[in-house]
DNA sequence: CCGGTCGAGCGTACGCCGTACGATTGACGC
DNA sequence: GCGTCAATCGTACGGCGTACGCTCGACCGG
């Protein structure tokens, strides 16, 4: 049940899968020609392939994700994993989820601030160090680490207010949030952009491009010429100035009343 | 150059296309059997392209965007897109450019606040009618109706600080804030959400799966569980609430120094 | 009027994908 | 020893993006 621990923060790939082929008393001679069979019948778990996928996703992006690719990966035929996983929408339900366990902080601190921020920013960490998560999109992801992480959010938000309806909002707002965040700091790091000194990532694929640096040459965009002649402040000072004045608003309208 | 103004406001399908047949002077006698070249020859652009992209997108989601589906919304051959469009990918990101063109708001109002929050709410409710654009993920894109969009947000951010590295925080948190909203709020929605009354769609779904129920019910999850007893507010409400408290840190910080 | 050139249009094919279906086969209770 | 059943997986189907190369209409210099 409470499957893919926290299966996922090995990073490197787990995919090539060591092959027992004799492990725990089936030593199995092949009574036919078949040299199949190298994983021991009873062995394959849907654990083991969401890891395998987790492997594949981490270190080759989300679209390397296939049926095949994961069965090869872990020595098995393909349609041997529609026995343990309904769909493909489901595994990736399931590497989902298990990526929720590394969402977990261990300590929420003394005030409810520290913990909520404490876990946007490990919620950022982690969804910047595994981008394949935000390219899931909107399929929406349910299980068991989900349940536990939102637990934990709940509880540093408790420290706020004891209405429950606020505590959802909060909580969302600070989500919305870290989710947003690293939505565009990932879209602009797939365009090599983030060193923020001379020029950003916007100005440089804007000066690729003659037509957009002819319409931004045009004048009918003052602020933003202004813009980019100055330097961009890092994605992370960003997050946190952003996490700072959301804590800040919440933190006003909470203090006196509630 | 300034291709795809409005066209996507259209909303409905502008898929299935006028078939010219014999317009504008070329009558053109089929000198073979051949019954092909139902356009014009040069009637085809990478406008009509994009609108037809848009029209099934808007009608039946991202996935039903194909180049073969693309091409028989045009009644053109396959191939025939590749002339105009480089990849699928290019498409994809005119196809989110002309969309940049709905997030222009008409008027910015009297102050910076007033300018910001109505960009943001416009956002929100394109990206919401558009379902599709959020599940492009973490494309980047980049076009002349980005630049308009980017350039009303500088001048409404600029109504607060005269400097550009503030200015360029302070857009990106707000555009974190609605991206972020938008994206939890299709999720929601995905499972028949949003009608906050007795259950919201969480606790519709946990209650789905006896595992999460199990899980639910064993009493580790007591915050969690007395949130998914009361009520859950609606989605606009939570944009505005948190919308308001980024805008309040934001005005705090800038309303006396810089 | 004519011949040449060029690019728009597009038919075919290749290698991927997810997965329905049914055959195979090993483990286990009797 | 044998029936049963679930795990395994080979094959096949329809769809995808797109590389490649052919056809053919339109235009242009003569």
């Amino acid at each position: 049940m409470s499957l893919a621990g926290e299966m996922s923060t090995t990073g490197t790939v787990p995919a090539d899968v060591e092959r027992p082929s004799g492990a725990a008393g089936t030593p199995r001679p092949p009574t036919r020609a078949r040299e199949r069979q190298a994983t021991p019948r009873g062995s394959l778990t849907s654990d083991r392939i969401v890891a395998a996928g987790l492997g594949i996703a981490d270190a080759e992006g989300l679209e390397a994700v296939s049926m095949r690719r994961v069965a090869a990966a872990l020595g098995v035929g393909t349609m041997t994993l529609y026995t343990h996983v309904q769909d493909k929408d489901a595994l990736l339900a399931l590497m989902r989820d298990a990526l929720f366990a590394e969402h977990l902080v261990t300590d929420l601190g003394p005030d409810w601030r520290t913990g909520l921020t404490r876990i946007a920013r490990r919620t950022r960490e982690c969804l910047l160090s595994h981008p394949w998560v935000l390219a899931l999109g909107l399929r929406p992801a349910l299980g068991p680490n989900k349940l536990r992480h939102l637990e934990q959010v709940l509880a540093a938000a408790s420290g706020i207010t004891s209405d429950t309806a606020a505590q959802r909002t909060i909580i969302h707002a600070v989500d919305d949030l870290v989710i947003g965040c690293a939505t565009q700091e990932l879209a602009a790091k797939a365009l090599g952009a983030d060193v923020p000194q001379p020029l950003c990532g916007l100005r440089r694929r804007i000066d690729a491009d003659p037509a957009l640096r002819g319409l931004l040459d045009s004048g009918v965009f003052p602020h933003l010429s202004r813009m980019l002649a100055g330097d961009a402040p890092f994605a992370a000072e960003r997050f946190e100035q952003a996490l700072t004045w959301l804590l800040d608003g919440i933190e006003r309208t909470y203090r006196d009343g509630a």
